[in-house]
DNA sequence: TCAAAAAGTCAACACCTGTTGACTTTTTTG
DNA sequence: CAAAAAAGTCAACAGGTGTTGACTTTTTGA
């Protein structure tokens, strides 16, 4: 028996470090602040490995952002309660289902395409994939309301901006408030949008 | 009689030439995306006036942020009012007053701490500006209430956000939206926060 | 087992970065 | 006017970047 069938692939093994590595660098950094080697080192492979399974760093970057579908999960639950949803989503970073589980949907995604959003040789992708994930997905659970449009605009910024001052920013403010406290200010904040 | 005090001296030209030019182009990118050399050109200076008038690259950066009391004027209106004229602030770029002029507070400025919000450097400086001129006067201007703290914290996130995502981003969702809706439910959503 | 293919290593390339110090030019001042 | 000080120019440095191609090692398949 060949060892590819037992073990995984070796080659598998490593592209899959490679993107682990990478995600959760970009977690940290903007794609600008992230190396190459440091990808590479923190995977345990060479920094040579990046450009042959992936062709460029570019190419990486866009890998990690390929599949996002997770995020469908996200607006599946009744209008009234999107609100809540999302604001528990900004803030806990995970949901939990009432099972005891949890979504695959988690702000650690969001925080990477907000790290990068400085850097433009990556906006124009992150733009795309703002829209078809976030945005999109979003218009579609408003429509037929009044001012879906600009509904949508002003939750999906809302989160952001939370995610962006909380996460990235960390101002004090934020870090000092009570998490119950501002999770549902922001909740009624959301739903209020969404009812308006 | 010397030139010195006929005309501005020289020296202080090229300041300003430098410090014009590095506004422009922070606003436009971040803090390691715009390279001394582009900045000096676009002045009209060699790069080494650089390191001579502000020490370093950093040294400029500093420097732009240095004075920002403008934002004070931005939270010197009755409470009731906070919501429509932050709103306005977000989304028209600056103030008018009622007697035709502007105020000097510009999102311009906003945004130049946004965009290097992705830079390890400049990071604690913008987060230290960022205390002194956003939030704590926000949190001056809702002293007494309760929850002021996380009242703050969301406030200045959803307008952080809608800057983001309007300016920075340019999402297709907000550019598409119609300014004088998305400006009404801004409006009335931030000062829903206040009043909350 | 042995050759072919895949995977990994290494060093170098070309480019760009902020910064510096020696030099020249301009301006100021006695 | 001439000396001193300020302002500006230039080239180079040291370090870092993503990327590449030649080479070696490992794994695969007949």
């Amino acid at each position: 028996m060949t060892r590819s069938t037992s073990k995984r692939k070796k080659s598998e093994i490593t592209r899959e470090a490679i993107l682990e590595s990478a995600q959760e660098l970009f977690q940290e950094k903007s794609f600008d602040q992230v190396g190459v080697r440091e990808i590479a080192s923190r995977a345990g492979v060479d920094a040579a490995m990046v450009n042959r399974y992936f062709g460029s760093k570019m190419g990486l970057f866009d890998e990690l952002f390929s599949e996002l579908e997770e995020y469908d999960e996200l607006y599946d639950v009744p209008l009234s309660e999107l609100g809540e949803r999302l604001a528990r989503f900004v803030i806990e970073g995970e949901l939990r289902t009432r099972s005891g589980g949890t979504l695959p949907v988690r702000t650690d995604r969001t925080l990477m395409m907000l790290r990068s959003v400085g850097c433009q040789e990556a906006l124009p992708m992150l733009r795309e994939v703002i829209a078809k994930r976030l945005t999109g997905p979003l218009l579609r659970a408003l429509s037929g309301q009044e001012r879906a449009v600009e509904k949508a605009a002003l939750v999906v910024s809302s989160c952001f901006g939370f995610i962006l001052i909380h996460k990235m920013i960390g101002a004090a403010c934020v870090m000092e408030a009570d998490r119950n406290t501002v999770k549902d200010l922001l909740s009624k904040n959301l739903q209020a949008i969404i009812d308006a």
